[in-house]
DNA sequence: GTCTATACCAAGATAGAC
DNA sequence: GTCTATCTTGGTATAGAC
């Protein structure tokens, strides 16, 4: 655990990162102190700003990269030819990659209030990037008929939320497989949406 | 605001709580201190400890009003002769009751990690009583064949995660009034839950 | 790149005067 | 019941040796 010296630039900034990543998840941002991440790593607390200017820019990176990753993930699939394939495909998505990562998640609309403004702009841009990718396939549904919402901008953010419910609850090896979950999910949000 | 001396036992308490749930609404428990609380009420530090033991015991103590408050609230109300009608009211009654609330609501659920465990149990069990009244909603309207849901508890935590969702978006005065919204949720939760 | 040591400040909580 | 003053601990961040 406790190293006493040497030199670790490659593998020290990722541990840093996934020691404040589980930390920050299970306490909170401001509950979790420099000392503790340092610790966890085996490093000495002063060690940790050789690899990020401060604490804030350290909860900052954690939620960049994430939303980052959720966007590119999406933006590589394959889109589907209807829209109610599509959110068929959106559902699955969203449940498998945010239940394989509880920790960012968690994080990414805990943290929010603890990050600068400027911070926060940039984060919140990046989720309503991955809100407006939903909207618009409520929309195309919408103008061809598959489906039948009162106002697209609401059935986005209720889908939205109903399918974040899964993880606080969800865990593996738990009652449910993971696909049972996905189907019933799956049911409600389609009838929700559909006449 | 600033005060300098004298007795208010009677109204000191109530002010501290008040603007307890404010900051830690606002900043989150653990960013919140002591001293900003009394700022905030016009005292000095030292004498929160006269109304509280400790800093821990000020937020168990706004959840468990919280919570106490919602089911006695929604305990009061006269029953609906019909499942459906018992959803309806559920729906109209969580959305307003919580909306009227936003900082109790984002207290009772961001800040459970920072109860200590007896705290947290206690305040579970408050928040599982709430479920329940949902689900056995749910599951009398299945017996009748009112509502058609692939498992109750499931169909239960999704419900109530698409509603909190409401919390985090809506303002009032914005694009929709309050009815219109619990319009547009009601119908979209109905559709959920029914073939 | 990491260490030890430390500057500097703010936290929660308590003591005793009024 | 509130004040002032203080104890004790631990926070972020930096300096300089190795």
């Amino acid at each position: 655990m406790a190293r006493t010296q040497g030199s670790h630039s490659d593998i020290t900034g990722p541990r840093i990162r996934k020691a404040a990543l589980r930390l920050f998840a299970q306490q909170g941002y401001a509950a979790v102190s420099m000392r503790q991440i340092a610790a966890d790593v085996g490093v000495q607390a002063g060690a940790l700003y050789n690899y990020t200017p401060d604490k804030q820019s350290l909860l900052y990176r954690l939620m960049n990269d994430h939303m980052q990753h959720l966007l590119s993930t999406y933006a590589k699939l394959e889109r589907p030819a209807t829209a109610l394939e599509a959110l068929r495909q959106f559902v699955g998505f969203h449940i498998r990659f945010h239940l394989e990562r509880p920790d960012e998640v968690f994080i990414a609309y805990m943290e929010l209030r603890n990050l600068t403004p400027e911070n926060f702009g940039e984060i919140e841009a990046l989720r309503r990037a991955y809100e407006d990718s939903l909207e618009q396939i409520l929309k195309d549904g919408q103008e061809v008929g598959a489906f039948l919402v009162a106002d697209t901008k609401m059935a986005t953010l209720a889908v939205i939320a109903m399918l974040n419910g899964v993880m606080t609850w969800y865990r593996a090896g738990g009652r449910l497989s993971l696909d049972e979950v996905e189907q019933v999910y799956w049911d409600m949000v389609r009838r929700s949406v559909t006449a």
